[in-house]
DNA sequence: AAAAGGCCCTGGTCGC
DNA sequence: TGCGACCAGGGCCTTT
């Protein structure tokens, strides 16, 4: 499930292979992912170089010629491929961008879940874009100090809140309470000044690291084949033992969100 | 107003 | 072995 290392990575990974290519036509073969008219989508990412691609929290950002740019969010389980032309579709290949050099960028998605659409060359001050929350490698400690000390919601959640900040999702939600030796449960209000200030510093590790080691592999993300990279290991989601005193590791359901976490290291602060 | 719950989807896992 | 029930979960929408 991609988080903002793994977006990361695949906007590294795609743009080595899509930049200054034409796209000559766009195949919707599951249009629900555009939410817009699919010939509308079509006619204008048609005859278009792509020119650069950006990203913010978990949005890629592709930017055509002629001021066209569209985002795209992968949600849970969306990949893109790159295929020359005449290999056979593969199951649940639902977007196609065909290039003028003989090749695909293929939108593949399991689950169907995830949503390209247009937007205006102004997309950082329209929505969705601009309900996103500073990334943690921008936030100040005086910001996120303001946005969360009178919230009655956990910690974990906080993190989750796109609006809040952007980029973590929930592993690294998971991953980040761990090492603030924090219990996911806590009230984010409960939090000093100066816990907000590592819970700033621990996110940008926690994410800077697993951008450097290419993502997480969980499941089935994948960009452009190249699996082996992404081995990242977990200190607290998906273990059944703390790394780091061996208890048993605690799953509960947090706002329908599977939360691991260590009884023992992480404590509640109240 | 904030917070909680439902929805979208498919494939894997579980119990009978 | 077969099959249905259930779970996973990001973001958006609806309900409380």
């Amino acid at each position: 499930m991609p988080e903002l290392p793994e977006v990361e990575t695949v906007r590294q990974t795609l743009k080595h292979f899509v930049l200054n290519k034409k796209i000559i036509s766009a195949d919707l073969r599951y249009p629900k992912i555009i939410e817009d008219e699919p010939e509308i989508f079509k006619q204008a990412v048609s005859n278009k170089k792509i020119l650069d691609i950006d990203r913010m929290g978990k949005y890629l950002i592709f930017l055509l010629e002629e001021q066209t740019v569209f985002i795209a969010h992968l949600r849970m389980e969306g990949k893109f491929n790159i295929k020359s032309t005449d290999t056979f579709y593969q199951k649940h290949d639902h977007i196609i961008f065909h290039f003028d050099d003989g090749t695909d960028m293929r939108y593949n998605d399991t689950r169907k879940f995830g949503r390209m659409k247009l937007v205006g060359m102004n997309y950082v001050d329209e929505p969705p874009l601009s309900q996103l929350g500073k990334e943690p490698f921008d936030i100040t400690e005086e910001e996120l100090y303001r946005k969360i000390h009178h919230s009655s919601l956990a910690v974990k959640t906080v993190l989750l809140d796109q609006h809040i900040m952007s980029g973590i999702g929930n592993i690294y939600a998971n991953e980040i309470c761990f090492h603030m030796k924090i219990d996911p449960r806590t009230k984010a209000s409960r939090l000093s000044k100066k816990r907000t200030r590592e819970l700033i510093e621990i996110s940008v590790s926690v994410l800077k690291e697993a951008i450097k080691q290419g993502g997480t592999t969980i499941h089935s993300f994948d960009a452009n084949g190249i699996h082996g990279l992404f081995q990242v290991k977990l200190s607290v989601h998906g273990q059944k033992n703390c790394t780091v005193c061996k208890n048993s590791i605690k799953k509960i359901m947090l706002n329908g969100r599977g939360t691991y976490f260590c009884p023992f290291c992480q404590k509640k602060r109240y």
